[in-house]
RNA sequence: GGAUAGGUGGGUGAGUGGCCGAAACCACAUCCCUGCUAAGGAUGCGCAUGGGUAACUGUGCCGAGGGUUCAAAUCCCUCCCUAUCCA
């Protein structure tokens, strides 16, 4: 959630700010408006229930002294109707206000370039050369069934359509991908959790997946449940309402789980092949650190992920993401979009983000410091999706009978 | 699924209608004393939010939501969660 004071204040900057990630300034307009009465509702309200307080406290002193309440009851009972018209103002103010705030999305960043759409991301740079074939190279779908490693019709059978099943190598090399993603993760201070991969409302509320995209999520039925879309939502919920002790950060965690995601907006896209499932395998990285540590603690998983690619000789390259094609929570992302030589292109396989105090403030994850309690910055970034890395190995390790070179990182993980 | 006991501040835990945002202890912080692998003493110490330069002060919060009452941590109802026992 946005900071409802600094808008407040600085109504002007802030709006600025959000028009570059399309937010209608009219929606902020009303936003502070809302805030405003609710603020005035709430002075009614208290004032009112001050009155009713010490009232209540001379009603006692009066019974004990055995004194006449008649009259004081009357007064009491008049201010009590009033009470109950000011809940019922304060409570639909409530309401409005935090049905426009938690859909309006986090502020950009000042080094994030505006932008409409993916086209006007910025390339950070390069990192590896992709490597010339002799031959055409094929795609992933066709090399993952040529060698007999992902099945696409078997996952359509079990399930429905964007599922698929890992045989053989293909599953080995899953478990030894997250094996060793976990591993590297763990060697550069982040420690290893493994959490649930169903959570509550209050959790997806508190990373921003909900209240506004409820459509993308698998729920459970007859529960308030939710299967998760990334391990990012319990990992960054760990510390949900808690006071965090300063010394106690940065918190650096890494968790591998399954994912799950509806791909609602996506219909069309990517239906060939394993790029967009609705069931994938990730390992994520989250962090937890004070504001003056968040952008050295961002360049560290950038850094993680992109050293991840590079253990596994796979080519990629850094994009920062434009203001437009900003996630719902983020501040500032950078993709790291790794090569694909059958599709001849560049494709997202990590996405490391800086929510600043979004998240924070939402899920009310704070630490103390000098006795006063602020809010953390909450970090997160795949390193890696598993799925789409397995696709980005087959493809830069085909050869041209369609057999396909093991990476050397992974070959520990393969014995 | 059934039964029972519970859910109180960072922790343990007292508190059956007003003097309770809440004893006591532990932890923590500052200070004092002492002088060396630690003891003693004093004071402070929940969260959120509004007002105020500040001192201070209003309101809400004792699992959640309702109800009774002038007044609820305390009584009533519903739900959630935890523990133990039974199926």
């Amino acid at each position: 959630m946005i900071d409802l004071k600094l808008l407040q204040k600085d109504f002007d900057e802030v709006s600025t700010k959000l028009s570059r990630k399309n937010v209608d300034a009219k929606l902020l307009e009303e936003l502070k408006t809302k805030n405003q009465e609710l603020k005035e509702a709430k002075a009614t309200y208290e004032n009112l229930q001050a009155a009713q307080n010490s009232m209540s406290k001379e009603f006692g002193l009066y019974k004990q002294q055995g004194k006449d309440t008649s009259e004081l009851k009357q007064k009491v009972d008049a201010n009590k109707i009033k009470i109950a018209e000011a809940i019922e103002v304060q409570r639909i103010k409530e309401d409005e206000l935090e049905k426009i705030a938690m859909a309006i999305p986090n502020i950009p960043d000042e080094d994030v370039p505006t932008g409409a759409s993916e086209d006007d991301n910025l390339e950070i740079k390069k990192v590896l050369t992709p490597k010339e074939f002799a031959f055409t190279p094929k795609e992933h779908w066709e090399l993952a069934e040529q060698n007999g490693w992902i099945d696409f019709e078997r996952g359509v059978k079990l399930a429905t359509s964007r599922f698929s099943v890992a045989f053989g190598m293909g599953a080995k090399l899953e478990r030894a991908l997250i094996n060793f993603m976990l591993n590297f993760n763990s060697k550069r201070g982040f420690a290893e959790v493994s959490v649930p991969a169903i959570v509550n409302r209050a959790a997806l509320e508190g990373t921003g997946q909900l209240p506004k995209f409820e459509e993308d999520l698998y729920k459970l039925q007859d529960q308030e449940l939710f299967l998760i879309p990334t391990a990012e939502v319990p990992v960054t919920n760990l510390y949900q309402d808690e006071i965090i002790p300063k010394e106690a950060l940065p918190i650096k965690m890494t968790a591998y789980t399954p994912c799950f995601r509806k791909e609602a907006g996506a219909a069309g896209r990517d239906t060939r092949g394993m790029i967009r499932q609705h069931q994938f395998h990730k390992v994520e990285l989250v962090a937890i650190t004070t504001p003056d540590e968040s952008d050295k603690v961002f360049d560290e998983m950038v850094a993680c992920a992109s050293d991840l690619l590079n253990a596994l000789e796979l080519p990629h390259r850094l994009v920062m993401l434009c203001s437009g094609d900003l996630g719902f929570g983020a501040a500032k992302t950078v993709d790291i979009e790794v090569w694909l030589p059958g599709q001849n292109r560049y494709r997202e396989i990590s996405s490391v983000s800086n929510t600043r105090d979004f998240q924070a403030r939402r899920a009310k994850i704070r630490f103390k410091e000098n006795d006063k309690n602020l809010l953390v910055h909450t970090l997160n970034g795949s390193s890696l999706a598993v799925g789409r890395t397995l696709v980005a190995i087959m493809e830069n390790f085909q050869n041209e009978d369609g057999s396909i070179t093991i990476p050397k990182a992974l070959e520990p993980y393969l014995n």
